[in-house]
DNA sequence: ACTTTAAATGTAAACGATTACATACTTGCT
DNA sequence: AGCAAGTATGTAATCGTTTACATTTAAAGT
């Protein structure tokens, strides 16, 4: 790698052309407003010189930078990898360009990334995380374009894409209750987050549907990791009354409780039904095959990024809840009978 | 989100600090220079003012972004958001910033996002993807610093972070031919990438030490998904004398050769051994434990930051090939007896 | 006390594109 | 031909830091 040879620059255009900056600068930002000779004279210099544009410059002088950022809990968890897909697809057929927050679950880093929006190195900023206090986040809203995506905060007046989680928490667990089962235990996400309290009111609900109160005993808090869903379905193995299903708040953990199951001697979905959430990548994969919620993910993740760009172009739109369908995908691990799948 | 307040600047901070904007420059940047007393000033008067630095003008003034570029095939495969992941980390820790440039394997796109780099809107680029052409990157790596990772280039030098494909093939495909297996086939990965060569190379290798000549219809290509393993397998099944073991190069392509496998009835790895390459997540949840090559991914992405940066800080820095360790991870599916894992 | 040397701070010129405003050039109309 | 209205181009200020160089202040040496 030599050093760089001396840069090209718009005023060596300029001259070779015959004309002024002016004039090569329209012709890259708006080449309708110059003559098509005058045009064609400029495109053929810039063309010769092999000119490109110094984007910085450009960038400084129109304070924007075309480029927003996305902060994510962990970039290596499938469903975020997928909507962080869709958001860099969005981007990119937008001309921009997506900066990657990955916080690891960390607050603070969550915070740390927060200054990169308040010095403007970005247009604006995608959450894909819920963690961020209220107070910040109403400061920074009355700044900055910003979008929530899959997560989802009371009390906070913002634009954001999301599923009914509730209703899914609910369908999830009637379609356990429909088949009979009145033990149905239940996994939870964190419950520090929106989403893994919302699905777990649906789950309630439809407990409350069917005439059956809130047992805590049937109710635990994973962390959506299969580790945690393992865990968590060995304490239910411990009851003497033990659950004949589960409604597991995210697929990893589904996989987890059904692993756990197993290991005691205990058949999927004979003796435990087990609907999970996601439907992530290998669900279909998993022996059994897991009945879940799917979210749409890479849809989510283009959802948030056009409703991002509606408010970089109007800082005047006004936030929007945009709640996008979600579908139940009945595989074997709830014990309905289905043709086999193979993908 | 209101329009900006009028941004506080620097010569704002001077002024109240009663200092230049020389001064307060230093402060930020090369905080020694100053006297205690003069700095504390003016640290008061950030504070006081709630000033933040305009980024994009010192973007621009020093020709240095903090943000480097990463082309990724696809963010959602697990093997390279583990990459991702730990490239962000290190990028992190030295204040740098990411930019995800994901390809879909569209090689169109990752020509466009090479235009990012010669804008130099980032200070470097990790590629995690071989198929740009060989002048192409000659010219780029003359002016930008580049690191190659996972995969691996002849006859382009340049850095490189990989582990020993044709080792770890053959080492794979012995551990197989040790357990008296002779018909064993391969499904490859795309031939258009060295990786997929060299780790069908150390197959053929192990092959050949048998005393094995290559045998076509024991080799198919795939792509790594699940699918091509699904369909490749199909291919080898319909064989009349067909494999009894098989060394797939992703644990994807396993998998869906082992769902093959299993729904003509075929138990896996009685009737047939597998071993997979990557040691994904979800590898050992497979039924059966996928036995595979573990790359190191995360560090993998340490290790290629770590070495960009020494590109970036010093541009005379010479090329360096660096070979990671990989190790293989013995589970069910290749035949081999070990005690039970559950996670 | 008076140089000499070093440390701390200030002055002002960059960096390279964009764009408001001024000017020159066309075109169409009478 | 002469003028108005519109179109195309040019001029030059501007964005907010950084930094080479100049200047001032402090410390050290005799």
């Amino acid at each position: 790698m030599l050093g760089a040879k001396t840069m090209v620059k718009m005023i060596d255009v300029a001259k070779l052309a015959n004309v002024s900056t002016a004039t090569v600068s329209r012709v890259l930002r708006n080449p309708d407003s110059v003559k098509k000779k005058t045009r064609d004279k400029v495109l053929e210099s810039i063309e010769q010189l092999n000119y490109q544009p110094n984007v910085l410059a450009r960038h400084f002088r129109r304070s924007k930078t075309n480029t927003i950022l996305v902060i994510v809990p962990n970039i290596a968890n499938t469903i975020f990898s997928q909507m962080v897909q869709g958001i860099e697809a969005t981007a990119s057929q937008n001309n921009y360009r997506v900066l990657l927050g990955n916080s690891n679950r960390n607050v603070e880093k969550e915070y740390d990334f927060l200054n990169i929006l308040r010095q403007r190195q970005v247009d604006g900023m995608i959450l894909l995380s819920g963690k961020i206090d209220r107070d910040t986040l109403q400061e920074l809203l009355e700044q900055y374009p910003i979008v929530l995506a899959s997560e989802y905060l009371k009390d906070v007046e913002m634009s954001t894409v999301c599923i009914n989680n509730i209703k899914c928490g609910k369908e999830a667990t009637k379609h356990l209750l429909a088949q009979g089962h009145r033990r149905v235990a239940h996994i939870s996400g964190p419950m520090n987050s929106m989403l893994s309290v919302d699905r777990q009111g649906g789950y309630l609900e439809a407990m409350n549907e069917y005439g059956l109160k809130r047992d805590n005993r049937l109710i635990l808090e994973g962390d959506f990791s299969f580790e945690s869903g393992y865990e968590r379905m060995k304490g239910f193995l411990r009851l003497k009354d033990r659950p004949t299903a589960l409604f597991a708040a995210s697929d990893e953990m589904a996989m987890g409780a059904i692993k756990a199951a197993k290991a005691e001697g205990i058949a999927v979905p004979e003796e435990l039904a087990v609907v999970g959430f996601d439907d992530i990548r290998f669900s279909s994969i998993f022996e059994p095959g897991i009945t879940t919620v799917a979210q749409p993910a890479v849809e989510m993740g283009n959802t948030s990024m056009e409703l991002l760009l509606k408010h970089i172009k109007d800082p005047a739109f006004k936030p929007e809840l945009i709640m996008l369908e979600s579908e139940m995908i009945i595989r074997e691990s709830c014990g309905l009978k289905v043709k086999e799948e193979t993908r």
